[in-house]
DNA sequence: TAAAAACCCATGCCATCCCATATGAACCCG
DNA sequence: CGGGTTCATATGGGATGGCATGGGTTTTTA
């Protein structure tokens, strides 16, 4: 079990606290957890985007292609970087969702946890239904393309 | 963790101290913190660049790159060794900024430290807003080119 | 001697840790 | 096959410690 797959929806208690689906710390953990996950706004969505080691190398990767000290460099590091929150995961499998991530996904009692592979999204549940019920339309289109085949 | 990451918005009291974030007292103190950290005008923005001694070896890197005694060599070093401020670190993890330094980042009551791997900026709150904006833009563009990435 | 810098201490908030409980699924046993 | 039990997970709340922040005091420097 390697993948972030499947979808759950957990609560966020009065501290901002919720509980990452035992499957995604699974995940986690044979990542080579390291003390929290990383987790930043999603740049085309209104939610968070979220993962172990596995997603700060991918990141770093993007960067190591730049040259040290130029303009570009401290460009994407803003945005790589500097969005980014290493949130600790406590004894119980939980984790505090900052104001500023709650409010870029429009969190507010409960949450979506959408398994990406490589990384995980946080959707408030009504917006990631909405998403979803958009994505179905374009898969009906697709088949209307590729002709009556897929189930 | 070995690496400054997210962002922080701390007060400037009245004396001009500032604690930094404790993460990035962290990484600091893993790097091999020898007093104080290293802290100069950013060059291309109205910030402050800062950091321990893995930034201080990464500019000596730069320079090494360059011929001894050439125009290049001594512009350069100039720029970036001329403004470098070693700001010591006082028992409760503050540092004290100079005047010069304030200025040129147009810092007042708050400031937002921004992790960016083996560095980090030192922002007034406002003008960072308007770069994050600005460089989330960039990636957005970029990551067309680098594919499904560090979205 | 005045100003500034370094040092020490106090405080309040927030994050973390720890423990308790409910719910549901898996398992075992009759 | 049915009932009971055990365990893992999710969730709630209290307690504790770290951290940011403010203020006072001593030491250094111009």
């Amino acid at each position: 079990m390697d993948r972030f797959v499947s979808t759950f929806t957990n609560k966020i208690d009065a501290k901002g606290r919720v509980s990452i689906p035992a499957p995604f710390r699974a995940v986690l953990e044979a990542d080579g957890y390291a003390g929290g996950i990383y987790c930043y706004p999603s740049l085309d969505a209104p939610a968070l985007d979220a993962g172990g080691e596995r997603l700060a190398k991918k990141i770093d990767g993007l960067l190591a292609g730049l040259p040290d000290y130029s303009d570009e460099r401290d460009e994407l590091s803003v945005a790589l970087y500097g969005d980014v929150q290493i949130l600790s995961i406590d004894g119980d499998g939980r984790i505090v969702l900052p104001e500023a991530l709650r409010s870029h996904a429009g969190l507010q009692s409960t949450c979506t946890f959408v398994g990406l592979g490589d990384k995980f999204q946080i959707w408030s549940p009504e917006r990631f239904d909405e998403r979803r019920a958009r994505a179905r339309d374009k898969v009906r289109e697709h088949r209307k393309l590729f002709g009556q085949g897929g189930g």
